[in-house]
DNA sequence: ATCGAACTGTACCTATCGGTTCGATATGGT
DNA sequence: ACCATATCGAACCGATAGGTACAGTTCGAT
């Protein structure tokens, strides 16, 4: 079928896999053998694509956050007024970042840090801080509009707190309770605390 | 000086340099030899004393886990208004959060979750929880004297999302720059920041 | 028909892991 | 003086890790 081809398919098919296997046992427990195994390809052809498990690790992360960083850029502003954007905001961050894939990641990605650091800093670039970019975007132009006051503060401020409250609390749980699986009732629960907290906050009065 | 002793004092030595093994590599990469030299004893002690490495990361978790619910639980009221007590409460949380024990601590429980997911509950209820529930406490009691307006939110919900507020971003912060030391002036910045936010939205007016 | 690149399968190498075994040694309690 | 206990040190075991070597296969392009 396939073999002989120009291809670097197969080299797709192993980052698949590897990202599979790296996110479900962290860097050290994962094995060369799964990946191969989970990729249906041979061990030479692994090392034929990559040289090492790290870089393996690394093209993978990199993969990873490129996809986040679409994922988060790609959030539009609708204007049907500030309370809405902030709840379709937090409920969209906290879809993203509670997905099975993004919690392994974050799971992995702390955990290996200290062995990764500039890994874990294109991460953050890529993840949290797209997301305060973005939420500092919109919520400037709410301000703008006279729809926020954020008093002595700057938006970016405004919007660091904001995406921290929306994610922190949720997040935290689910990475501490990895069998459990995120309930919507509780994303949309939260979400709206959230609102209610920041428009207590800083809605004009 | 000691062969012979009754010694639980081999134990605790074997249990501290574990915790240091634990903490530095993460649980996979720690090697049983490591632990052993770390604290100076045959590698037959370390097994007289613990049966598997697994048993040795449990023990050394769950003391780490008492020690965190003490040093949560010993934070006093100091009645000097509730902008003070805010305030305080921020920056002690944020001591221990981002001590480097804690944040080592954070980050290999979150990576090994998946694997031992009760040592991460406990922790979930030793930390988070138990920091949630004393900042609970006393927001009641300054919602009770009138100092605190949480309209149709409760107490409990409001100490919630203070807590989160304060941890989220500075813990995030330096779980993904582990080479980045934690910075006072930031420390103190950002309490303020959420002091400012949270009595903007919660002060009577 | 032939060549060369991609791929397979398997055997292999070396290192290291968690854990065991065992004889030697030192000590404290009686 | 004696024995039980705790420890040591070092050899050892089976398993498995990351990575390499190599002989053979499959294909597209010329």
């Amino acid at each position: 079928m396939s073999p002989a081809a120009p291809t670097n398919q197969k080299a797709h098919t192993i980052l698949r896999a590897a990202r599979d296997v790296f996110l479900e046992h962290g860097f050290s427990a994962a094995t060369t053998d799964m990946i191969q195994q989970q990729a249906g390809v041979s061990k030479s052809t692994v090392y034929a694509h990559f040289p090492t498990k790290e870089a393996l690790f690394t093209a993978v992360v990199e993969a990873e956050c490129e996809s986040f960083l679409e994922g988060v850029q790609s959030i539009q502003f609708q204007p049907k007024g500030v309370e809405a954007l902030l709840h379709t905001l937090a409920c969209t961050y906290l879809d993203i970042v509670l997905s099975p894939v993004a919690l392994a990641q974050y799971r992995v990605l702390v955990g290996e840090a200290p062995k990764f650091p500039e890994l874990a800093h294109r991460f953050y670039q890529a993840g949290p801080r797209a997301m305060i970019r973005r939420a500092s975007e919109l919520m400037a132009s709410a301000a703008d509009a006279g729809e926020l006051d954020f008093g002595g503060l700057s938006a970016e401020t405004a919007a660091t707190a904001f995406a921290n409250l929306v994610r922190s609390e949720l997040q935290q749980h689910y990475l501490l309770h990895p069998e459990a699986r995120p309930s919507r009732a509780q994303v949309e629960q939260w979400a709206e605390v959230c609102v209610t907290l920041f428009l207590r906050a800083f809605a004009p009065r």
